[in-house]
DNA sequence: GGATTTCTTACACCAGCTGTAAGTGTCGAC
DNA sequence: GTCGACACTTACAGCTGGTGTAAGAAATCC
């Protein structure tokens, strides 16, 4: 069952649309306190989000530029605001459809069901950087064209991703491709991690490992 | 530079599409002979694919159709049937945005490159059968979960996805897994058949492999 | 400048993909 | 039904490519 989250202020119009997907089926859930939305969407991890632009407090572009940040599910605007300009914002930012209210129920059940179909399957790809990344056979996407890494760059690559922008201990990331900490052979990590560099630098990925002395490692920005 | 198909039978509105792409420094390329318009399609291999439904001698759906079954580029549907159904049947098909004539210039460009942003370096992505295949990777994505498969097998399998439906002689198959078709080993090829079947079993993948005695062999359908 | 940490390179080991071979199963014509 | 041709299965040995080890070079810090 597909879990979609609704966000739209309008309790009367939050309803229907909540009613409007229930009916086919999928798992509902709102959105009603309209601060950090996007970290609460990304809590409930949707298959699909509904998102309006017109909210109290928060900026819809906002939330959805955010949420394309790292977000593994499609983003559907659905607003009342009939600018062409708001279309191309969102556009612009990433969202995967844009519908004016009112709009009819079968398009919007119609619009929906296509970008589901098309992320179907995508549920373990990362995004960001310039490419995609598969958690589960470590293979990536980046300018046209796609590779495989072995599995233990893999691991590595994948806790950077998902850590990106901290820095991870050399225990955390040997925890991530032994699954143990216990004896860790610095050296072994160290010589994965080169590879993992020049993996990426042949592919043309232009992601950065930068060593904190004492530290760990981490994504340079 | 993105290129892009224009399927349009109206000559003048068929130059003025082709202006705007161009001038957004498109590579522009239109189909003007409406027999066999996806196998010309197919050639040209664009990166995205602007098609009326209206088309004198063929159905634009059929095109559509055919095209989504292998193809590796997004399709826009641009007509001036306002239908709901048919904006329906254009998405079920696996159109990957429906747009009414006339449509701004702004919004059908938007639409575009957000097409293309969305299949920007997604590598050779076949689709088909309930899955997603990457022709240079052979990572193959299926019921929410994705694996590799080996380099003889992911070129068989590629081929018999190309040509579905067709039946493909072992020459073929042999040409394409080693690039010669002599001295086949019908045996080496029968072998990596077996593994491969083998392989879609375990992963849940619901295509079957037929023989088709003393011709070749093809996805049963 | 010396100590500590990080990085590079080379090498031998091993898993998994590969073709070969030999044997079994299945189909269709007579 | 029987026979021959074709299709399939299984086992095995060779090879490629990923892996950890080791030893030494480079970078960084005090």
């Amino acid at each position: 069952m597909k879990k979609v989250v609704i966000v739209e202020d309008e309790p009367y119009l939050r309803e229907e649309l909540a009613r409007i997907f229930a009916k086919e089926s999928y798992a509902v859930s709102c959105v009603t306190e309209f601060r950090d939305v996007s970290a609460q969407i990304m809590d409930i991890a949707p298959d699909l989000v509904v998102l309006d632009i017109n909210l109290p407090g928060e900026n819809g572009f906002q939330v959805c530029r955010e949420l394309k940040k790292s977000a593994t599910f499609p983003v559907l605007v659905l607003t009342s605001r009939d600018q062409m300009k708001d279309e191309l914002t969102a556009l612009e930012l990433g969202a995967d459809e844009y519908l004016n209210k009112p709009c009819s129920k079968v398009r919007l059940l119609a619009r929906s069901s296509n970008l589901l179909k098309r992320y179907e399957g995508r549920g373990q790809l990362i995004e960001g950087y310039g490419m995609l990344f598969d958690r589960e056979t470590y293979t990536f996407y980046a300018g046209g064209s796609s590779g495989i890494l072995p599995r233990n760059q893999g691991r590595l690559l994948e806790q950077l991703l998902i850590h990106r922008g901290e820095v991870l201990t050399k225990e955390q990331l040997s925890q991530a491709v032994w699954g143990t900490s216990e004896f860790i052979d610095e050296n072994a990590l160290q010589v994965n991690l080169t590879r993992l560099k020049q993996a990426l630098k042949k592919s043309g990925i232009e992601i950065t490992i930068e060593a904190v002395r004492g530290k760990g490692y981490r994504i340079a920005e």
